[in-house]
DNA sequence: TAGATTGTTAATCGATTAACAATC
DNA sequence: TAGATTGTTAATCGATTAACAATC
């Protein structure tokens, strides 16, 4: 195995680090950025110049899923932005589904540049009366007992909480026994879950702890 | 330079990982758990056991900053809670200004976890006249026009930048030419400010596509 | 062709885990 | 005291950077 001949492209099988997977959307957005202003092609140095990484750190990224570039010329934005999108699975349908319309569900539902991207918001559930049958952005709030129905009848690939912290590990059970294939949580919260459901977690007190320690343990 | 004698106590300079500090405020929230339901005393081990890491990493993390358990015992629950407060910063007062006051903004001023950990939002801003005047769980929001006056008579630590991307860098210009300390950025967009101001970023967008690329790169 | 820049291997650096003596 | 568990050093593992031959 790892034979160098055998290597010629078996390519599904690698294991990409989590630290090259947290790095692909960061590409991606200023590969976009650089296609909308027109840049044809570019360097990994140059890259790496706008970005504040390596060049060396950019090549191995890349190299992780394929040469995309070519020697003495360097990366074609507009090549490069469309296979990154396919690595990121922004070529195929996302639906979402909320769980929570307050403040932050419909923030999110409202978020112009998930839609741009191929994510699709296709609902949004409550259990507050007041906001069941409001619409955001022209997706219906339903109640949360039409929850299972409702994923039963659509295709939704992931379920974002934005629901309080009491409430999110029942929901998150439920939505695991229905089938969902990943949460995107933002409860302050663990969830213990088999690991056939993807979780991702934008835990925002963490984030601003983080900032708090900076701010305070300056020297 | 660190010779064995001399490193006795000087603590202060110790410089702390990104990776150690991006941990803490996780173990600050497990032990805010713990020490809800009445548990006194916790064993690395244990812990370890409930947040999914090794005993070996927590007792590592935290004698980054000192000895604060016991061998034998393990480390009171309560003690050991209150430190981790104190390292984060949690302890001083931490005021917030929001510079958008939209869905995420408000959402941000609602979040009663901040609250309860010792950020106080102080004023919400916005350009939008219809917002203007309003109230957000008791906080003004006030015209983007009064900013430089705002800032100058209050102490403000960190502003959380949730409005359009196209706005963002010009107003984390002016928030540094302000002497703001720290940014807790929302917007898909990367500064090029000098590192006397700490930026934290929330890329929403990068934290839903890393979850799009497990999905589909599911084998 | 000569110059530029990739793809990739090797070297370095940093972070995690294992192990155990110190000690409560 | 004996048992438990820390604090800390050493070993391992993984991620980043440097270097350069391949090649456009």
């Amino acid at each position: 195995m790892d034979d160098v001949r055998g290597a010629v492209k078996p390519a599904n099988e690698k294991v990409i680090s989590p630290a090259v997977i947290k790095r692909l959307p960061r590409y991606y957005r200023y590969l976009g950025d650089l296609l909308k202003n027109g840049v044809v092609r570019i360097s990994s140095k140059e890259l790496s110049e706008r970005m504040n990484v390596t060049a060396s750190q950019i090549r191995q990224d890349l190299n992780n899923f394929g040469g995309f570039g070519q020697q003495g010329y360097g990366y074609n934005v507009e090549f490069l932005y469309r296979e990154m999108g396919k690595i990121l699975g922004l070529d195929k349908t996302n639906n979402i589904i909320i769980i929570g319309a307050g403040n932050l569900g419909q923030a999110l539902a409202n978020n112009q540049e998930f839609a741009s991207n191929g994510f699709s918001i296709v609902g949004l559930f409550d259990v507050n009366p007041r906001l069941v049958g409001m619409a955001v952005r022209g997706v219906e709030v339903y109640d949360i007992d039409m929850l299972e129905d409702f994923v039963r009848d659509h295709e939704v690939m992931i379920a974002a909480l934005t629901l309080p912290k009491s409430k999110a590990p029942a929901i998150a059970e439920k939505l695991y026994s229905l089938g969902i294939k990943a949460l995107w949580n933002f409860a302050p919260v663990d969830f213990n879950l088999p690991d056939d459901v993807l979780v991702e977690n934008v835990h925002l007190s963490e984030s601003i702890m983080t900032l708090s320690y900076r701010i305070h343990s300056r020297n």
